[in-house]
RNA sequence: GGGAUUGUAGUCUAGCUUGGUAUGAUACUAGUCUGGGGGACUAGUGGUCGCAGGUUCAAAUCCUGCCAAUCCCA
C-alpha cells in the first residue's frame, strides 16, 4: 500500500460514491460483515449512534415516552393482519422457516418494523381511558432484505433504529404527538449533526404503508440527491381496528384508539458523513464526536518529552474537568505528520499541537478540522476551547445550510425542470395534487416528491406538469 | 430489475493469456537514529491465492456452481 492509500484516494467532487465508502471504512466507523448487506459497527461508529441515542432519550423522556424492548420474530399471521401494510413490506421480509430440522407452520418474520407486534401487545394492555396515552419507544434493529446496491448506513439489510409507538384517546392528541416527535427529530438533527432539514408531509404515493399520513424530514446531500432523515406517522385507526386496540371512555362506551409511529435510523450517520466530510476524510460535529479534542505532543529528546508531556497532561486534565472528550496521542512510533493526517481522516473536530517551541512561547497550536485553519492559543486561554467547539458546531450547520440553499431551485416551467434535474438538487415545483402528474414526473425525470413542506399550500400557481391549478409546492428530487 | 468490473498476507498489489508450490510495497514485531504535515536503516513475523466441486502427474492459473464487494443505468 502506498502512502496515499492510507487516506482517502478519491476526491469527494469527482467520485462521490467511492469517496463515501472509503471514508466509512478508513475512518473505521464500520466494516462489512460476511453476509451481503450487513455491516459491523465499530466503536467510533457506535459511539456516534450512542450520542444520538442519549440526546433522543432525554427528549423522549421529557415528552413522557419510556423505552421498552420487543422480540425480533413476528409470526406471519400477525404481520399479515393489516393487508396494505403487509403487501408493502412483504418483498423485503426475511423469513425463519425452521427450528432445527423442523419446519415451522406459521413461519416467522425477522421484523421489518414492529407495528403489528407492538399493537398485539397494546391491545392486551389497554382497557380504559385511564391507560392512555401509552407512549413507548423501542431501540432495536429492523431487517429489510436489500437485493442490490447496498451502502453502509444508507442501505443495509439490517439497521439500528428506534421505533416509537404511541396510543391516544383522540385524533387531535395523536396528531399533536406526530408533530411533537417531528419537532424533536428536526432539532436533534440540526443541533447535534449540524444538518439542515426540511419538514412536511409525504404524498399519498410515498407515505408509510398503513398510515393515514406520513410526516417527514428530508435533507439534500452534496451529490444533489435527497435523503429521508426520519418519519413520524399518523396511523389513525388503521391499526387499532384490526388489532382491536380499544378503550372504555369515561361514559363506558368502547372506542378504537388513535395511534402514531415514528423512527430514525443510523442512516443519520450516513448523512452526517456525506454532508460534512471532505477529501481528507471524515469531519465530525463536536456534539457527537467520540473524541472532541486530540492532543499531539511533539518532542526531540527525552528531556523535551518530559516537559512537553507534563504540560499536555495538565491541559488534558483541564479540558476533562469541563466535560470535553479529549485524547492524547502519545504513540512514540509515529511522526507528528502521520498523526495529523490520521486524526483528520477520523474527523476529530479540534487538534492541539504542543512542542518545545510552544512551551517557550507559553502557547499551543490549535487546528480546526472543518476548515483546516491553524492558529495559536495561549496556555492561559485554555478555557476558550469549549466555546471554540461550540463555534465549530454552529459554523458547520451554517455552512451546510448555505450549500442546501444553493442546491434548491424554484421551478415554474417543466422544460427547465427536465434540463436541470441531471445536476441534482431540491426542486420546488408547484403541483396539482394528482397522482398521475406525480407518476409522470417520476417517470420522465427520476424525481419523486420528497416532502410537501408545511406552509407550502398554494393555489395561485399552475402544476409544473399539467398546468392546472396548483395545490402545493412540494420538493421534488431524486432520492437515495 | 438491467449492465460492467473485481476477489491473492491487516491493506494495496504482481503472477493467470501459455498450469510446475506466490512478487513487491506498506502495515506489524525488535532495535538504532528521528520527530512542527503521511521519516530512515537493519533484522524478523505473517498466505487453506473468496468458498465448494471438476479436469490434470501437478491448479492462484483451465472448467462449473456458489458467496461477497464496487461502479453505472431503471
Amino acid at each position: 500500500m502506498s502512502k496515499e492509500d492510507v487516506g482517502v484516494t478519491v476526491s469527494k467532487n469527482e467520485d462521490f460514491s467511492e469517496w463515501y465508502t472509503q471514508v466509512v471504512l478508513k475512518a473505521k466507523l464500520a466494516d462489512y460483515a460476511p453476509v451481503k448487506g450487513l455491516i459491523v459497527l465499530r466503536p467510533d461508529g457506535y459511539s456516534i449512534w450512542e450520542s444520538l441515542k442519549n440526546t433522543l432519550d432525554k427528549k423522549f423522556a421529557k415528552n413522557g415516552i419510556r423505552n421498552g424492548f420487543l422480540p425480533i420474530l413476528i409470526p406471519e399471521s400477525l404481520l399479515g393482519k393489516e393487508k396494505k401494510h403487509f403487501a408493502g413490506f412483504n418483498p423485503e421480509v426475511f423469513w425463519v422457516t425452521h427450528s432445527g430440522t423442523n419446519e415451522i407452520g406459521d413461519k416467522l418474520a425477522l421484523r421489518p418494523t414492529s407495528e403489528t407486534l407492538a399493537y398485539t401487545m397494546y391491545s392486551k394492555w389497554i382497557q380504559s381511558w385511564r391507560d392512555l396515552p401509552l407512549k413507548i419507544n423501542f431501540w432495536n434493529t429492523a431487517l429489510r432484505a436489500e437485493i442490490k446496491a447496498t451502502k453502509p448506513f444508507l442501505r443495509t439489510s439490517e439497521f439500528l433504529w428506534q421505533e416509537g409507538h404511541t396510543v391516544h384517546t383522540t385524533q387531535e392528541e395523536a396528531e399533536r404527538e406526530v408533530m411533537k416527535i417531528l419537532e424533536i427529530y428536526k432539532n436533534t438533527v440540526q443541533e447535534e449533526l449540524a444538518i439542515p432539514v426540511t419538514v412536511g408531509k409525504k404524498s399519498e404515493k410515498e407515505k408509510f404503508v398503513g398510515a393515514v399520513y406520513t410526516t417527514t424530514m428530508e435533507s439534500i446531500m452534496p451529490d444533489g440527491k435527497a435523503l429521508q432523515m426520519g418519519t413520524s406517522h399518523f396511523l389513525g385507526q388503521n391499526f387499532s381496528k384490526p388489532f382491536e386496540v380499544k378503550f372504555a371512555d369515561k361514559d363506558n362506551v368502547e372506542h378504537f384508539t388513535w395511534q402514531t409511529s415514528w423512527g430514525v435510523s443510523w442512516r443519520l450517520i450516513g448523512a452526517m458523513i456525506m454532508v460534512h466530510g471532505d477529501d481528507n476524510g471524515l469531519v465530525l460535529p463536536p456534539n457527537v464526536a467520540p473524541t472532541q479534542v486530540v492532543i499531539v505532543p511533539i518532542y526531540r529528546n527525552d528531556e523535551g518529552k518530559k516537559i512537553v508531556l507534563s504540560k499536555v497532561e495538565e491541559i488534558k486534565t483541564n479540558l476533562e474537568s469541563e466535560e470535553i472528550r479529549v485524547h492524547v496521542d502519545d504513540r512514540s512510533e509515529l511522526s507528528p505528520g502521520y498523526k495529523f493526517n490520521d486524526w483528520e481522516l477520523k474527523g476529530v473536530p479540534l487538534r492541539i499541537e504542543i512542542g518545545p517551541k510552544d512551551i517557550e512561547k507559553q502557547s499551543m497550536v490549535i487546528a480546526k478540522r472543518y476548515n483546516r485553519e491553524k492558529s495559536s492559543l495561549g496556555f492561559d486561554e485554555i478555557k476558550k476551547i469549549s466555546s471554540i467547539l461550540d463555534e465549530i458546531q454552529k459554523n458547520m450547520l451554517k455552512n451546510a445550510q448555505e450549500k442546501a440553499r444553493e442546491n434548491t431551485i424554484d421551478i415554474s416551467d417543466y422544460a427547465e425542470f427536465k434540463s436541470k434535474i441531471e445536476g441534482g438538487g431540491f426542486f420546488n415545483a408547484p403541483w396539482c395534487g394528482k397522482l398521475e402528474c406525480e407518476e409522470k414526473i417520476k417517470e420522465e425525470t427520476g424525481a419523486d416528491i420528497r416532502v410537501i413542506p408545511f406552509g407550502s399550500e398554494n393555489s395561485n400557481l399552475k402544476c409544473a406538469y399539467c398546468q392546472e391549478q396548483s395545490m402545493s409546492i412540494p420538493i421534488f428530487a431524486r432520492g437515495y
